[in-house]
DNA sequence: CTGAAAGCGCTTACAG
DNA sequence: CTGAAAGCGCTTACAG
């Protein structure tokens, strides 16, 4: 369908040319104010928008951004996509989303076509650390790493502090009595994975607790239940598992009730990302909640910047997370420990 | 920054005009086998993809789809999000995503955008069913409306069949030993608010249940939350509850387990929508789960013979959800009723 | 079957 | 400060 009022109209009513009434409207170039009042009352009056297509291709932005997460089902990129689409229109863009579903060759092809349909710019969470670097590289427009990262593409960065994350996680089990821990996270294709595992390992020389081996596998909730008999199966259970995310924490309480391990009174957990869901889970879930708001505004910042032609060195901005305390940490009974001594209580089903 | 291979280029190299370039990577009009082969080869050796934004301009087709959701930081909406997203690139489409949060004014706006950027086609999932209709009506493009309806906009329509879903319910917490009901759901401001109370109370009138009144809100964690303590303050406890949605599932039965009442041993619940956290849920949420892929495979399959200038008279596509039975519903006692009688049990905090 | 030309609706040097 | 003109990269009648 045809444009139904074009700037060529607004141009005839206003009694100016073309090129005059597009400067008017656009602030840009010098134009009278008297010329700038008359052509915006009589855009005004015809209910003129500008075609955003037509501007793009001559002009070549469009005024769009694209974002890729790896699913957006998982309710922590749901929350942070809210979060994006929010500042971002604030700000006049439209939101292109894709959805990777974490496969590397996904990814590219979405990024893709985000060059082709010239996005001014990419907010991209990696889904691959090692390997989705080259795709991010090429990208024809700004790019912005959200949440995690990837080598081998010099872009700026936000996510969170894992290191105060988990410190957080660590000193709050502690505090609460625990001396043996149990690290369960994701494996080393994310950032996020090996930032967490490797902050965990960290810390945990330098604090009173013996770590039992770690588990690793995905973020996601059938992770967090495989974990769950993974550590029943080696018999002592430690005082307290910190986790890498709400979902594999999820996994992970759900799947040792089952095998009558009964949270927290015999082992604290605790989870990371802080998703809405954590609180009504049963127990509430103590975890690492992330600033998503402050992520997403930082993103977008960053990316604004650059499309703006900022080219100052990259950066990556680390937003600190604070913990939420609930009940999969907390018992009436007071601080575990001292009853329980170092032993972890062991629950046949 | 300039495009790198254009249509141009492709020609040159095959030996054609433009016009013929176009058309047989189009393939479109009549052009010997001899001359697509040769193009295409041309074009594919430079690595050309066609210009998007172009073809937009000229052509009048974006092939992007807008979706505008209240709010995707809801899980369900991120499931059918992730969904259309699914099925939308493999058709070769984009999605442009909006969130009205829940806004009339907002959703207004997103739409108008929509139109400008010449989205081809509009799926909506209206915000308020008696006030969204102009603005639908109003749009440059084919939509059709998904999970929710309004009124005043004569367009296709997919969803849940909820007189299906509640009659699932009812059955089964029948069947569960149940004689007392309590519905919790939402308000009229949404079709699915309405329909899913109407489709209660009308099976109600002809099934063997006592319902107290009900107590309608929103589609909310929160909202359950406020029902559990209207429910308790009311004294008596039905022996069921059902609700319209998992998020007010939840709410629900995290509220009334802090008053003392515990589910399912004094009450039973069910939820509506099958969303992944109702079954990690503590108990398992015995739940109404929509069939979300076929929503979405309907949905853009409406929209796509739409576009395609599809006249025939609008149709509403209503789909079978299925009972997910979980624990919630379920307990080791076997059915409840004879033990309890008729009077749910009482519980204070 | 193929090509020359117009034109989608803007923006932006280039003149004046 | 303002206007005439070119052109972004395609598609599509219109001729032939």
């Amino acid at each position: 369908m045809p444009r139904d009022v074009t700037l060529h109209a607004v141009a005839e009513a206003a009694g100016v040319s073309l090129a005059t009434a597009s400067r008017a409207l656009a602030g840009t170039g010098r134009v009278s104010a008297q010329t700038v009042a008359t052509v915006r009352r009589a855009a005004a009056e015809l209910g003129y928008r500008v075609d955003p297509i037509a501007r793009a291709l001559r002009a070549g932005s469009t005024r769009i951004v694209g974002m890729i997460v790896p699913v957006i089902g998982n309710p922590f990129f749901a929350q942070l996509v809210d979060a994006v689409e929010q500042r971002l229109h604030e700000e006049g863009f439209e939101l292109l989303l894709a959805d990777s579903h974490g496969e590397l060759a996904e990814e590219a092809r979405r990024l893709a076509v985000f060059d082709d349909r010239r996005v001014d710019g990419i907010l991209a969470v990696p889904s691959d650390r090692r390997r989705s670097g080259p795709a991010l590289a090429g990208a024809g427009s700004p790019v912005v790493q959200v949440d995690r990262t990837s080598e081998g593409s010099a872009t700026d960065a936000v996510g969170v502090d894992n290191q105060v994350g988990m410190r957080l996680a660590l000193e709050h089990v502690g505090d609460r009595g625990a001396r043996t821990l149990t690290y369960v996270g994701a494996d080393d294709v994310t950032s996020n994975g090996v930032e967490r595992f490797e902050a965990f390992s960290g810390l945990i020389d330098r604090m009173p607790f013996e770590a039992y081996a770690p588990i690793r596998g995905e973020f996601s909730v059938a992770s967090g239940a495989a974990a769950a008999d993974e550590l029943v199966g080696r018999g002592a259970l430690p005082d307290a598992v910190v986790t890498a995310s709400d979902l594999i924490a999820f996994g992970l309480v759900a799947r040792l009730r089952e095998h009558g391990v009964v949270i927290p009174r015999d082992v604290l957990v605790t989870g990371f990302d802080g998703i809405p869901f954590a609180e009504i889970f049963s127990p509430g879930l103590t975890t690492v909640a992330q600033p998503v708001d402050a992520i997403a505004a930082d993103a977008i910042g960053f990316l604004l910047a650059r499309m703006r032609g900022d080219d100052s060195p990259v950066r990556r901005s680390l937003l600190a997370p604070t913990l939420v305390v609930r009940g999969s940490t907390t018992r009436d009974d007071g601080p575990v420990g001292t009853a329980r001594g170092r032993s972890g209580t062991r629950r046949e089903r």
